[in-house]
DNA sequence: CGCAAAACCGTTTTT
DNA sequence: CGGTTTTGCG
């Protein structure tokens, strides 16, 4: 087995007991070593699988381990923990919920169910959503949450705090709600799941003592990512014994937003005593040329241990850069790209097309569909976000979970079965009055005198409906019951009668669930003897999000975002949107820290390609409804010339590198502050044009420019001059 | 109460 | 622009 390996990797491996520090840069077959660690521990020292605990970043990660450690031992090994943070906390909560203030059965909220929350809450306390951005809110909660502070924690805060002005006691008023809220319905968001399986561990001796004692040893991948919850959870299991192995790099750090912190490798060594050190630099993934235009960019960073990645793969192909017109242009030309290279004889599977942000991959997916090219989005946005995909998802929790009232109201007149505004205060009001729950008022509808026979009626046949359900789902596997709600509510009818083709393709979302269920329930058979219910697929929906993680072996191009794309690698990849605003992105380009983190995100895009690397950026760009000349990015800037090669089109449009790395401030003179119908404008790449339309004022206002040039484009006022 | 029209709002990045 | 939520009316 070891033979497999190079000498630094090998040392991972052997090196069983004690603390273990791997700085493995991108390719360096950190994962691979990781898994013959795992393999090693149970055949050479003996060590039963459910002794380990192996921690990775994503779901998908964690199932491939599980089967690349399976084909390695040649037997399957059923009880070892693997899995993210999130999916083996869970675990823990709902087995150790008799200790907690919450039933095995509690709800998981996702991002969506959170911000509808705070949205209540900001009704219910008349607070301003505009003076108290609801984004920034539940941001600052999480932050919060991440360093296990609860809203009881700051309340000693609040005095020096209070300088600020007023927005840290609205925010710690609606902290206070959102928690009670929470604690209310029986759920949790994502952060909670972290933060209660820390507080549970440090509360409780017999259950932190129990879990050390199961987990022997524990590895965590992508440690560079972790936060403080995350290192106290894995530091309140492991420091007794101090059998832990952590892999990471810190040029792949990105995800400081939510709160993972470099510290956790600086100060591993300060945590455990007599940390053994390993670095992987050989990588086996890239070519040359790849390594030298990663290297050139990533150099850049001050905040980092200095390290070039070698390989043995030859030179191979200069990455190129190409430059386009448009979004679309963008889009077209490199789906173009892809089908040629594929006509060449390259699958489908071996293009993956990275950008900043989901937005982007609007524009790719319709350039897929014209040309008829197979291609799966990878990433959160697009299956468990959708409204009837949610809808159904809430049937699900109110049938599991009765105390779960958000997921109730979502669905109590969803379909619309009469139900209104009225009925459902005077429903609302008799729980709180009588101080039951609101499924249990349901039930006895008939007696609120205020509502109206009818309504009383409906609503007390929807609590029976759901009551069925409830009994159903205890008994039967999870595909019966979700087939039974759909069959039940005629649901799929409802949407396929539909005149509206957007209704349609929401039937098609709803079957489209059915096999999601189904193909869960085949690889839950695997490893177990019965079907799943409810209770077993829950847990793994709610931190689902990525609905080709089942299937990942599908032929299709991938698009995706560049942190998706954090531990993939494929032959060839376009990365796409090299503009400034968009990566830096805009919101990440205030201080040197974010602009470092913008620089590793993309140094992780770069690191993915194998063979070919294809990078590129638009001229112009639309959001919302309004066009906007770019510029390219600054790391371009950066990026040693000879590693890489201009598409033809790109050759002297980088002649002039922009020192700056803040938005530019245009000059504002007199002329600028109005702009009039008529007017004639310079744009300094378009040239000459006559204004069509204004809308708003100023320097931001919009204007409509035909150009000499015959370009017809909507732009921020601020880009063209009009004092000539 | 349901439906159509109008207002609104969003773009970082994810478990 | 595109999707969801709010509004106003029948």
């Amino acid at each position: 087995m070891l033979n497999q390996l190079n000498e630094p990797q090998k040392q991972v491996v052997t090196t069983a007991e004690g603390p273990l520090l791997v700085l493995a840069g991108a390719g360096s077959g950190k994962t691979r070593s990781v898994i013959y660690r795992a393999a090693w521990l149970i055949i050479e020292k003996k060590v039963p699988p459910w002794n380990l605990l192996i921690v990775t970043f994503t779901n998908k990660a964690a199932g491939e381990l599980k089967e690349r450690l399976e084909n390695l031992l040649n037997f399957p090994v059923r009880s070892l923990w693997v899995g993210t943070f999130h999916s083996i906390c869970t675990r823990i909560l709902r087995f150790e919920s008799k200790h907690l203030q919450f039933g095995s059965n509690f709800s998981i909220y996702d991002d969506d169910d959170q911000k509808a929350l705070v949205k209540k809450i900001y009704k219910q306390l008349n607070i301003d959503s505009q003076k108290y951005p609801v984004a920034r809110v539940l941001n600052t909660i999480s932050r919060y949450k991440n360093k296990l502070m609860l809203p009881e924690d700051l309340e000693q805060q609040k005095e020096e705090l209070g300088g600020y002005g007023d927005y840290y006691s609205v925010f710690l008023n609606v902290y206070t709600a959102y928690q009670q809220r929470l604690m209310l319905n029986q759920a949790m968001d994502f952060d909670d799941i972290l933060l209660w399986t820390a507080k549970l561990l440090e509360s409780n001796a017999a259950i932190r003592e129990k879990y050390q004692n199961q987990f022997r040893y524990v590895m965590i991948d992508e440690y560079q990512d972790t936060n403080y919850a995350q290192f106290r959870i894995i530091h309140l299991i492991a420091s007794a014994h101090q059998n832990i192995c952590v892999v990471g790099d810190d040029d792949q750090a990105i995800y400081s937003w939510r709160g993972a912190t470099i510290r956790n490798i600086l100060e591993f060594e300060r945590d455990y005593q007599s940390v053994k050190t390993i670095r992987l630099e050989q990588n086996y993934r890239s070519t040359t040329s790849i390594l030298d235009l990663a290297n050139s960019l990533i150099r850049n960073n001050r905040r980092r241990h200095p390290k070039d990645l070698w390989s043995e793969l030859g030179v191979g192909e200069t990455p190129r850069l190409y430059v386009y017109e448009d979004e679309n242009d963008e889009a077209q030309k490199t789906i173009e790209k892809i089908i040629k290279l594929n006509k060449k004889g390259i699958p489908w599977q071996d293009f993956a097309v990275l950008y900043r942000t989901n937005a982007q991959s609007r524009v790719f997916e319709y350039a897929c569909v014209e040309k008829k090219v197979p291609y799966s989005i990878v990433g959160s946005l697009y299956f468990y976000q959708r409204k009837e995909i949610k809808d159904l998802l809430a049937y699900l929790k109110a049938i599991a979970n009765p105390r779960d009232n958000e997921s109730l109201l979502r669905i109590i007149n969803e379909p619309p079965r009469g139900i209104g505004q009225t009925s459902l205060y005077k429903v609302i009001s008799y729980a709180a009055e009588h101080n039951i729950i609101l499924s249990k008022a349901i039930g006895i509808a008939s007696r609120i005198q205020t509502l109206q026979t009818s309504a009383q009626k409906r609503i007390e046949d929807f609590s029976s409906m759901l009551e069925r359900w409830r009994a159903v789902s205890l008994k039967k596997p999870v595909l019966t019951l979700v087939k039974t709600i759909l069959e039940d509510l005629k649901w799929i009818e409802l949407y396929q009668n539909s005149h509206d083709p957007k209704e349609v393709s929401r039937a098609e979302n709803l079957a489209e669930f059915v096999s999601a269920v189904s193909e869960f329930t085949e690889k839950y058979l695997q490893d177990n003897e019965k079907p799943p219910l409810l209770e077993e697929y829950l847990p793994f929906v709610a931190l689902q999000t990525d609905l080709d993680q089942l299937s990942s072996d599908k032929n299709t191009v991938r698009l995706m975002t560049m942190h998706n794309a954090k531990g993939l690698e494929f032959e060839q990849v376009f990365i796409v949107g090299l503009e400034q605003e968009l990566l830096p992105h805009r919101m990440s380009m205030e201080t040197p820290d974010e602009i470092e983190e913008e620089r590793r995100l993309f140094y992780v895009a770069v690191t993915r390609a194998k063979r070919h690397l294809h990078m590129s950026y638009a001229k112009f760009r639309r959001m919302y409804d309004t066009y906007y000349f770019t510029q390219p990015s600054m790391f371009i800037h950066e990026l040693n010339p000879d590693c890489f090669v201009r598409d033809d089109a790109a050759a002297g449009l980088l002649t002039h590198p922009r020192s700056s790395t803040k938005k530019k401030k245009p000059v504002i003179t007199e002329s600028m502050k109005s702009y009039r119908i008529g007017q004639k404008v310079i744009h300094p790449e378009y040239g000459e044009g006559v204004i069509l339309s204004v809308d708003g004022e100023g320097i931001t206002a919009k204007l409509t420019i035909s150009f000499k040039n015959g370009k017809l484009a909507r732009i921020i006022g601020s880009f063209v001059n009009t004092d000539f």
